[in-house]
Order: structure tokens, then C-alpha cells, then sequence
DNA sequence: CCTACTCTTGCGCCATGACACAAATGAACA
DNA sequence: TGTTCATTTGTGTCATGGCGCAAGAGTAGG
């Protein structure tokens, strides 16, 4: 059995203080760089097209300024959801697949684990739970 | 086989244009609402919890005025990441457990599938992807 | 070196958002 | 009905953040 025997702190006061892995999973940082519309649309086309793209192409994708697209990315990268690479004049940035994935996994997860048993509204989650 | 054999486009304005599931699951409204410090204090310490609080019970749990909380917490279920119910005159709020933890492994999936094969840098993602 | 190219940075403008405090709503109960 | 309790809503203030434009920094090529 993984099903951890801790009891539940009775009020969220008491539970605020227990260590659990969402904690750090929930970093407000990550989700305040994919919590704008311009940024996430910058990721989505970077995501799709699957490859290290200079920013200038990026910017294409959206119609605002170049230098607007050039922070963003930075931004994003900052976030730990895009790479960085320069080569030459030209900086390419792409997704950080594994990281992001595996990130946004662990934390789905983790909120799974906070789930009392029988609560679940959703089976369709129990992929990936050790049950 | 659940590959898709789908060419892939070249550039980024391409790529933009092709449908993709991440196109859904990267909703700035969920990631806005996740994006600050106070509303993921509150967040994981309802997750914690495990059960409906009240919002005075929850407000306890950090150190900001009473109606600031309730708007947080408003906001949260606005975004689908709780749920409210209400019982005489005070108000609970719970975790949609199994709504958030399966739009994160969706996002997850989307974006592995997004990945071209050979480049992934994480092999724990490979969980719940059928290869 | 001077120019062209790619990207970043400085700056000002405006919109959004977090906060505290106070007032209002709404439900229970004497 | 009037009071009390739990929560929401109104309002003003202040900080943060996205944006465009212009200038700067760094690299490649003539």
C-alpha cells in the first residue's frame, strides 16, 4: 500500500502547516508567466512547431512588438518552461518538454494524493496513481 | 498506432495555424488564477485539507483581510479550480480535485505529443503516453 | 571600420489587480 | 423584528505588468 495512514488535520489552518509536495508544486512564479494571453500563445506555437525557434519567427505569431515578444521569452525561460540557446546574431528558444510535462505530472499527482478516497469526481484521473 | 504521422510545419506562423489540443489546455484564466502567491497559499492549504472549509476557516491560513480571501477565493472557482456550496450562511469551498489533476495530465500529454521523438530530455515523462 | 541584421533594454503610458477598510447583504435565532 | 454572525461588495490606494517606440548592444560581412 502507498495510501499514506496520516491523519487529516481537521481545520486548513492545521493542514497549512503540514510539508506535502504541492507546496513547492504550486509555484506562483511558473503559473504567472503561463497566466497571460500573449505568453501562451508564444508557447503553444513554439510547443507545436516542436523545434528551437529565433525570436523573430516567434514573433510572427502574434502581432505585437518584436521587443514585447523578446521579453516574454525571456520571461518564459526565467519560468523554467523555455531554453535558451544563442548561435551566432540569432537566439532560438524551445520548449522544455520534459521538464514541463513531468512538472505539471508531479503536481497533478500531488493533488490527487490531498484527495480523500471516495471524493474523486473524476475517474478518468486515476491514470498514472499508484491506486 | 496512435502516432500521429502528421508532417511537421517549419515555421513557428505555421505551426500557429495547426489545431492542437494545447491550444485548450493552456487556458490563461486557469494559470492567472494559479498565478499568485496569496490564491496558491489558499489553494494548497484547502488541498491539504482535503474537505469543504468555510472562508473564514480558510482565511486563517494567511495573514491577508477576510474579504480579500473571499475574493480569492471566488475567483479560484470562477476558474473552475474549486467549488462553492453554500449551507445556511456560511460558505464552503473544496478543491475540484479530479477536474484540476486531469487537466494538468491532459496539458501534460498534449505537450509531450508536441514533443518530436528522440529530444525528450525527461524519460519520467513517459508515463501515461502510449510510446 | 562601417553597415546591416537580430535581439535586448530604457522609458513612458495605461490597464489590471491586490489590498485594507467600511458598508451592505443574507441567514439564523431570540 | 431586531441582533448577531458569515460573507460579499463598494471604494480608494498603490504596485505590478503589458505595450509601443526608440536607442543600445552584439555579431557577421563587405
Amino acid at each position: 500500500m502507498t495510501q499514506m495512514n496520516k491523519r487529516r488535520p481537521t481545520t486548513p489552518k492545521q493542514a497549512a502547516m503540514r510539508r506535502n509536495p504541492v507546496d513547492d508544486l504550486l509555484d506562483p512564479e511558473l503559473f504567472k508567466a503561463l497566466g497571460d494571453k500573449t505568453r501562451v500563445r508564444l508557447l503553444g506555437c513554439l510547443a507545436k512547431c516542436g523545434r528551437p525557434c529565433a525570436v523573430g519567427e516567434i514573433a510572427q505569431c502574434c502581432s505585437v512588438d518584436l521587443s514585447v515578444v523578446s521579453r516574454h521569452l525571456a520571461l518564459l525561460a526565467r519560468a523554467g518552461v523555455l531554453e535558451a540557446s544563442k548561435s551566432g546574431r540569432t537566439v532560438s528558444y524551445a520548449v522544455r518538454f520534459g521538464e514541463v510535462s513531468s512538472h505539471l505530472r508531479a503536481l497533478a499527482d500531488a493533488i490527487d494524493a490531498c484527495c480523500p478516497e471516495g471524493s474523486r469526481d473524476d475517474m478518468s484521473a486515476t491514470c498514472c496513481r499508484p491506486a
